[in-house]
DNA sequence: ACGCGAAACGGATAGCTCATCCGCATGTGT
DNA sequence: ACACATGCGGATGAGCTATCCGTTTCGCGT
């Protein structure tokens, strides 16, 4: 950790390289707020760029998808290392799982990423790493002072969460329904893990 | 119900076309067993029959998974009514929840449908909405004798189950882990719904 | 300011899957 | 056996992914 590698050192040096990267980010990003299943055809349509230009900035529609949740991953990363100071190992626990199923309810991408086994992006799988690690401290911490029932795993988060976040988006036609949604199902989810 | 549509009534009139429905459903069978995603193309050449053929009997790939869940569904239906009969409201609203996501994590192709809003096929639509029903009457059951928070509602069911079948999928790579994860997320989440 | 080399652009193109359409073959009733 | 209807099958087109390469643009050194 001696070098933390940052968003910053995969930009490109040119100028009009660096404009259309972030360009095609703004469209990504858009685009996965829409709903739309993200093409990268579509993206550089919509960005007014060649395919080309696209697919030498994001060689795969993962590369691009994994981008677009990066700084969703930093702030979840961020969440996990600040609920390790409280003082309530339940209380952080919740907490933390609250951001999580929140963020993935709200943003599209973080489902497809979080599910996806291999990474496209080194940074995804570092953040991911540093995400779990953070999830697994406070689920320990949580069930060592009994208030978790023992059974219940460090590899259970991330698929649990998940499920709660494809629960929510059966459930929810409307992305203003999803986020009560979720909230509730988690809740629910909490008092199974309850001790 | 006066008089049950069957799966008889939609195979075709001639012989050949009845045989060749048959076979590309075996085969259909065989490639969701395997976990591939089920295209039809594949199905076409696997059954050494015309592109043409298949699309004939099955419009779109999801008119095939249906029919393929379709068995799967009935028994689902049986056992919901079978549930019914139990004295015990909330072992019998268990056991039939186990029922169903012991289905799902067993037939990839039941979460699909299951997750999907709008059916190809009417019989699908009937089925669900069978099991559904079903399922509603367990919940009404174990909640009017206090076994089950009065907040849940029947229009989380399908969700939840889904849910657990995802979560279930993310966590195992391999089939034979399947059934014992998605026994102790179920587990998980029934404590959460006991009140 | 100019020119040159490197970097980036963009679209034509190939491969792939989905889905359709229609001439041909095959089954079925007379 | 014949004729008609029904079903077969692959050729075909549309859409998306991904690549490749000739052309353009940038930015640095002179």
């Amino acid at each position: 950790m001696a070098y933390p590698i940052s968003l910053e050192d995969m930009t490109p040096q040119r100028k009009d390289a660096a404009r259309n990267w972030e360009h095609i980010l703004t469209v990504a990003r858009e685009l996965v707020d829409e709903g739309t299943p993200l093409q990268l055809n579509d993206v550089a349509r919509r960005a007014g760029l060649g395919v080309g230009t696209v697919y030498r900035h994001f060689p795969t529609t993962e590369a691009l998808l994994e981008t677009v949740a990066t700084p969703c991953l930093e702030a979840l990363a961020g969440c996990g290392q600040q609920a390790l100071t409280h003082n309530d190992p339940w209380t952080a626990f919740a907490a933390f799982l609250t951001k999580v199923v929140e963020s993935q309810v709200t943003d599209p991408a973080l489902v497809k990423v979080a599910a996806s086994a291999h990474d496209v992006l080194p940074r995804t799988t570092e953040l991911k790493a540093q995400i779990l690690a953070n999830g697994a401290k406070l689920l320990a911490r949580a069930r060592d002072t009994g208030a978790v029932r023992p059974d219940v795993d460090d590899a259970d988060l991330v698929p649990l969460m998940c499920g709660i976040a494809y629960a929510t988006y059966v459930h929810s036609a409307s992305p203003a329904d999803r986020l009560p949604t979720a909230r509730r199902y988690l809740d629910t989810l909490l008092r199974g893990l309850h001790a």
